[in-house]
DNA sequence: TGCACCGATGTTTTT
DNA sequence: CATCGGTGCA
């Protein structure tokens, strides 16, 4: 019954078998480790331990769901009741049902990036502080470190070093910035995504018995990507472990990419010294990428100082040699790689998802997209701006999130006058003031306009109740309708569409469009959701939408695409052909990341990262100039190619490219060996001489509204889908295929019930992406 | 209060 | 180059 073991090599046998006590998987890239870890949890399981006393922490919530459904083809059905996700969604729960303990409402909103600097904005400007001495990103960048080094506000106070280091940062409030900020959140009923680790801390330092209870709960705990893991975070794990101290971290020192965000590379260098009797286990052996692609990337991380010795190796052929290429500009580069890809996929009979392009700066894609988008190649593209972060997205997001906690403040701020009612800045500052004021909500003052000694005439006052009636009709309406039905509700009653419409313009249909599918979302969640008989109410939606990843919404439905994404959000990811764009000085290693070693060595972490990505074929390009805000700057190899061994490399000749603009021919025809003999400068020192302005002639700019949808085929919207008909047969963008069961509604409201592969499903034809095909 | 226009500012990387 | 906030006018 467990032959799944016998498939495993020794070292990760050991591994999965590890009965109690600390142990800790070093696992290189391509190792094996989410096996082991699945297959540690099964193992766990067939031995008794009960699904409810396992907690397994993973770096994306579609890495733990994809886990999950690996366990439960060894364990069956049993795996559901595994506690699993990512530190922010499993603590967010546990929050909701402690959040009395802490004096927060259950129902608190969480607050993304974006909130936390509009919020800090507005608290600079109320304070009237100069907001170029106080740059809102970075006093929450601040914010951010201090709270994940677990520096509370009286902490901070308390603390001269780290007063004193604010003073000599010319910022001097900062600690009071801090405070009012944490009062305006707590005030909000919200928390950030620093809260949300940090309260989890307060939780289980400052209630006993409710740490009791979750150490009692979960007896075995696992933590993927240990090496990503913060201050906070750790803390966490080291007080739920305390009792049984069955923790199981699995990392690897050399992928640890994420110190910007406070990631502490220590809680795993250090691991063995934190925990007595710890029992270390080594994966080595990649099972992933050809002999060259592993023998290349050891040989750039060698050049690390600070790393665990290991010494990955792999079993796997050679292949082929990591191919080098250089041209002249990014769009040269993305031609470059879109018909590389093209003529791979011919010869090799491969699928677009067999490819995959990295780069360091959501910047970089749009070259690549333009060259692919020439080519009719489909792509997908990760990370950037996400869904849920779109302006319309967030608008209706904004009512949701106000009808279920009206306190929530920046979410008010942003729906009390979208679309335009009237309700203008002169407003919202005496609200604002008032509220400050009374230290109540700002949807405190709006509910009690009569007891609030306050200067608002009475237009706008009617202006004012009117809104609150409206939100406290969507409150009644959220009582008896599903969370679908709310939203549908909300859309009409606040006219958000017609808002968006009235403009006209073509990129107003795709942004109704990202309304409808975030309906479409809404409706697959609570599908889900009661299929799995778990909560669908909205406020759990409105979680899963704050602590989504980008990576988390991939559809697996959709015809095979290019996958384009930063080495970031690559890590655990593999493909057969990856290329790494844009390996130049100042863009990789990061202008901003080479002051000192130690960043500097996490930027090679990072292109080791990249380079272990790929399986078959690995090609690294670079370009001699390049857009950067708008100029063209020369560029210069990046010095991570020079550090690979120069016998895993194969420097492809520049094609001959007769358009090329005569201002950057120089060193067109050298012998493609220049590039060994290329002299690396020293970080550049802001080299604008050099700079030549040209304008971008030959540049494809794309509409706007496609920027950042997903697919270069997707289906334009046409009025042929009014017409439709029951048995028509269909496809959507997402869905796939499917078959018109029935038709309801006219006009504007006419409706669809469509017969996919995944399930029936309802669409508003004015919105959905549907293709008539037969 | 709302809208149109202009200049300043910013790009590492993300839960 | 693209977004945002500020300014000035209706």
């Amino acid at each position: 019954m467990s032959n799944y073991i016998d498939n495993l090599n020794p070292a990760q046998k050991e591994a999965v078998l590890h009965k109690e006590g600390p142990m800790i998987i070093i696992a290189g890239a391509g190792s094996g480790k989410t096996r082991v870890l699945t297959y540690r949890i099964a193992n766990l399981m067939q031995n008794g331990v009960d699904a409810f006393n396992i907690l397994s922490l993973t770096f994306t919530n579609k890495a733990a769901r994809e886990m999950k459904e690996r366990i439960s083809k060894v364990v069956g059905a049993e795996a559901k009741n595994l506690w699993m996700g990512t530190f922010h969604s499993v603590f967010a729960r546990i929050l909701r049902s402690e959040a009395d303990h802490l004096g927060y409402p259950s129902n608190f909103t969480i607050y993304d990036t974006q909130d936390s600097v509009r919020l800090i904005t507005s608290i600079i400007k109320e304070m009237n502080l100069d907001k170029d001495k106080y740059k809102p990103k970075q006093v929450l960048g601040r914010i951010s470190q201090l709270k994940n080094s677990l520096i509370t506000v009286r902490a901070y106070f308390g603390n001269s070093d780290l007063q004193e280091a604010d003073m000599m940062a010319k910022r001097p409030k900062l600690g009071e910035i801090y405070h009012q900020y944490v009062e305006r959140c707590f005030k909000s009923g919200a928390m950030d995504f620093d809260d949300l680790l940090l309260r989890t801390n307060e939780l289980l330092t400052r209630f006993p018995q409710v740490l009791a209870k979750y150490q009692d709960r979960f007896r075995y705990i696992l933590v993927d990507e240990y090496q990503d893991t913060n201050h906070s975070q750790y803390l966490i794990v080291r007080a739920l472990a305390d009792r049984f101290r069955n923790i199981c971290v699995v990392g690897d020192d050399s992928q640890s990419i994420y110190a910007f965000r406070g990631a502490n590379i220590q809680n795993i260098l250090n691991f063995q010294r934190d925990y007595e009797g710890v029992k270390i286990y080594k994966l080595e052996q990649n099972y992933r990428s050809s002999k060259n692609i592993v023998e290349a990337a050891n040989s750039v991380i060698d050049k690390n100082q600070t790393k665990l010795d290991k010494t990955i190796w792999t079993a796997n052929e050679r292949g082929g040699l990591v191919k080098v290429m250089r041209t002249h500009s990014e769009s040269e580069e993305g031609r470059f790689v879109a018909e590389r890809i093209f003529e791979t996929k011919m010869n090799e009979q491969l699928s677009n998802n067999d490819f995959a392009v990295l780069y360091r700066t959501n910047a970089q894609s749009r070259a690549i997209e333009d060259a692919l988008r020439k080519k009719n190649i489909p792509y997908k593209i990760y990370g950037g701006l996400s869904f849920y972060q779109r302006k319309e997205i967030k608008d209706v997001l904004g009512y949701l999130r106000v009808l279920i906690n009206p306190s929530d403040e920046e979410a008010l701020k942003r729906i009390i006058n979208y679309p335009a009612r009237g309700i203008g800045q002169t407003t919202m500052d005496k609200l604002t003031v008032a509220a400050n004021h009374y230290k109540r909500s700002i949807f405190d003052v709006l509910q009690n306009l009569d007891k609030v000694d306050i200067k608002i005439n009475t237009g706008t006052k009617t202006k004012l109740e009117n809104f609150v009636t409206m939100i406290q009709s969507f409150q009644v309406e959220a009582k008896n309708k599903n969370a679908f039905e709310v939203a549908e509700h909300v859309i009409k009653q606040t006219r958000i569409i017609k808002d968006i419409e009235s403009d006209g313009t073509p990129e107003d249909i795709s942004r109704i469009e990202n309304i409808q599918e975030l309906l479409n979302g809404l409706k697959d969640f609570i599908d889900t959701q009661e299929e799995k008989g778990e909560d669908a109410s909205l406020s759990y939606f409105l979680e899963d939408v704050a602590l989504a990843t980008d990576l988390d919404s991939d559809k697996e439905d959709d015809e095979p695409k290019v996958s384009l994404l930063t080495i970031h959000l690559a890590k655990g990811l593999e493909f057969p052909h990856v290329f790494v764009v844009g390996l130049e000085e100042n863009l990789f290693p990061s202008a901003m990341s080479m002051n000192t070693r130690s960043e500097l060595e996490e930027e090679r972490r990072l292109f080791y990262v990249a380079l272990t990505r790929a399986e078959k074929q690995a090609y690294l390009t670079y370009a001699q100039s390049r857009f950067r805000w708008g100029k063209l700057v020369d560029a210069e190899p990046s010095r991570f190619i020079e550090e690979i061994d120069e016998k895993f490399l194969d420097h492809l000749a520049p094609p001959v490219n007769p358009r090329a603009n005569p201002f950057l021919d120089s060193g067109l025809f050298d012998d493609g060996s220049s590039s060994k003999t290329v002299r690396f400068k020293k970080p550049q020192t802001k080299t604008k001489p050099n700079t030549v302005n040209v304008t971008p002639s030959q540049r494809f700019t794309p509409p706007k509204n496609l920027k950042k949808v997903s697919s270069a085929t997707s289906t334009s919207v046409g009025t042929v889908q009014m017409n439709l008909e029951v048995g028509n047969k269909v496809e959507h963008g997402r869905f796939g295929k499917g078959i018109v069961l029935n038709i309801e509604g006219s006009g504007a409201d006419k409706k669809a019930e469509i017969k996919f592969p995944i399930g029936v499903k309802k669409l508003l034809l004015q919105f959905a992406k549907l293709k008539v095909i037969g």
